[in-house]
DNA sequence: ATGTTC
């Protein structure tokens, strides 16, 4: 069967004159190729125009997909200025992906946080802040990823001395992949209106019920680790000193993950940008879909939260404790915040802690490494921003290929950490040193107390098997 | 991140 014009808009080509030379190349120069290795093809030459520059017979095409259309938004020439901290350790992809988001017509400030690495469209670690619009790709795929963090008045030696009683509450009451529990716990968030007013979120209602209070997978977990409060004058009048804590990482599962790709879509198709940032498509927020995703957004984030809720009850019951303080924040999320002159703004925080002055956040390190309870210092230039972790410093192929497991084995036992799940990708080895991160963040956050993980969950490599 | 490419 002969290649369409409809197979090539499914793949993303517009009508214009790149689907037309699309189809008179495939015909005239490749006339032996199956169809399904054309649209690969041409797939390939569609998302990355600029490697195919050179090539003998895709050259035009590509130049044609580089071309600005009429109805393309130029960058503005200059980039506003923006802050980085730990530049040093920031891979240049990051960098530039950040220069291109300070060159949109509606950004008014940006920073780079020292966790940053690239990403889609805005590079993760990365904060940017518009005037009156909303990029679903700087929040994120997993709109409302966060942390939560609940403390427990038990003795730290109950860790050691009942690991397998603890490590039996995380494989009972967490689940994580494609695992989901056979009795979900109701929510009040399945009243909400969103949930059946916004088309998506409908479409989602569902699945979202069945998968409430589950984790996902990559660096998504729940653990139990050891708080050390620091701060002697605290929000929560803890004394100084050592206590049980159970700390979770993780957003909206399919939900929120459906909605970024359904409004991505949408911003991409109504806010053509020159090539290097189209993933930087926004919504204006005076618009229908604008003001959609601000509420289906906030929907996905709402669920993440009662997602972790569910975890930290669920523990909660199985230790027979109640938490003496639970603290807990976005990372991925889109926020309406006033700037120093009063103005309000659209803070993106993709893959970046809210940092104003006296609010608390988590900063988790790796599986093995401490991860921090930090209280914002409310730092304009950041953005009232800090990292949201340690920051890769290794790609998940790159670990899974050069990571040793006995080399993660013996890091875990020299660290007291009991494991269950997790891949290579995951091993502390891949991420950056997380007291060097901190030491970039100084001016950002202040050190209230510590974590250190000591039974992690996280998903297995076998999700789709996975049973509890 | 995601029943991981509608």
């Amino acid at each position: 069967m002969n290649l369409t014009g409809n197979d090539l808009k499914n793949i993303g080509f517009a009508e214009g004159k790149a689907l037309g030379l699309a189809l008179q190349i495939m015909e005239q120069q490749y006339q032996t190729m199956s169809t399904g290795d054309k649209l690969v093809l041409l797939k390939g030459v569609f998302e990355d125009p600029s490697a195919y520059v050179n090539d003998v017979k895709l050259s035009a095409l590509a130049h044609e997909l580089l071309k600005p259309g009429d109805d393309t938004i130029p960058l503005n020439v200059a980039g506003k200025p923006y802050q980085i901290y730990g530049a040093d350790a920031i891979e240049q992809g990051a960098l530039s992906q950040m220069e291109t988001a300070m060159k949109l017509p509606v950004t008014v400030a940006g920073a780079l946080m020292p966790d940053a690495h690239q990403g889609y469209g805005l590079p993760i670690g990365g904060v940017l802040a518009t005037q009156n619009a909303v990029i679903p790709y700087g929040v994120g795929v997993d709109i409302g990823c966060r942390m939560c963090m609940t403390v427990y008045n038990l003795p730290v030696t109950a860790l050691t001395e009942k690991k397998e009683e603890f490590k039996k509450l995380l494989v009972n009451n967490t689940r994580f992949g494609m695992a989901t529990f056979n009795k979900p716990k109701d929510h009040e968030i399945f009243e909400r209106k969103a949930f059946s007013e916004l088309g998506i979120a409908r479409e989602m209602k569902d699945r979202a019920w069945q998968q409430i209070g589950s984790s996902g997978g990559g660096n998504h977990f729940v653990e139990f680790g050891i708080v050390e409060i620091l701060d002697p004058v605290n929000e929560f009048n803890l004394a100084p000193g050592r206590y049980v804590a159970l700390l979770s990482h993780s957003g909206s599962r399919g939900l929120g993950a459906n909605i970024a790709r359904h409004y991505t879509k949408i911003a991409m198709d109504t806010c053509k940008l020159p090539q290097e940032a189209k993933h930087l498509a926004w919504l204006d927020l005076d618009t229908e879909a604008g003001q959609e995703y601000w509420l289906a957004m906030n929907l996905a984030g709402d669920y993440a939260s009662a997602c972790h809720h569910q975890i930290h009850e669920r523990m909660a019951i199985g230790l027979r404790e109640t938490p003496l303080a639970m603290i807990e924040n976005h990372h991925n999320f889109a926020w309406k915040e006033k700037d120093a002159a009063g103005n309000e703004l659209i803070v993106h925080r993709k893959g970046a802690t809210p940092a104003g002055k006296g609010v608390l956040g988590i900063i988790p390190g790796s599986m093995a490494t401490p991860g921090f309870i930090v209280r914002g210092k409310g730092l304009a230039e950041s953005i009232n921003s800090a990292s949201h972790g340690a920051g890769r410093t290794m790609s998940r192929t790159k670990a899974k290929q050069t990571i040793l497991q006995g080399h993660v084995n013996k890091f875990l036992k020299e660290a007291g950490v009991e494991l269950i799940g997790s891949g290579l990708d995951e091993a502390p080895m891949a991420y950056k040193d997380i007291h060097q991160v901190m030491g970039y963040q100084q001016s950002l956050v202040g050190v209230l107390g510590s974590f250190m993980p000591k039974i992690v969950r996280m998903c297995g490599d076998a999700k789709f098997q996975e049973v509890d």
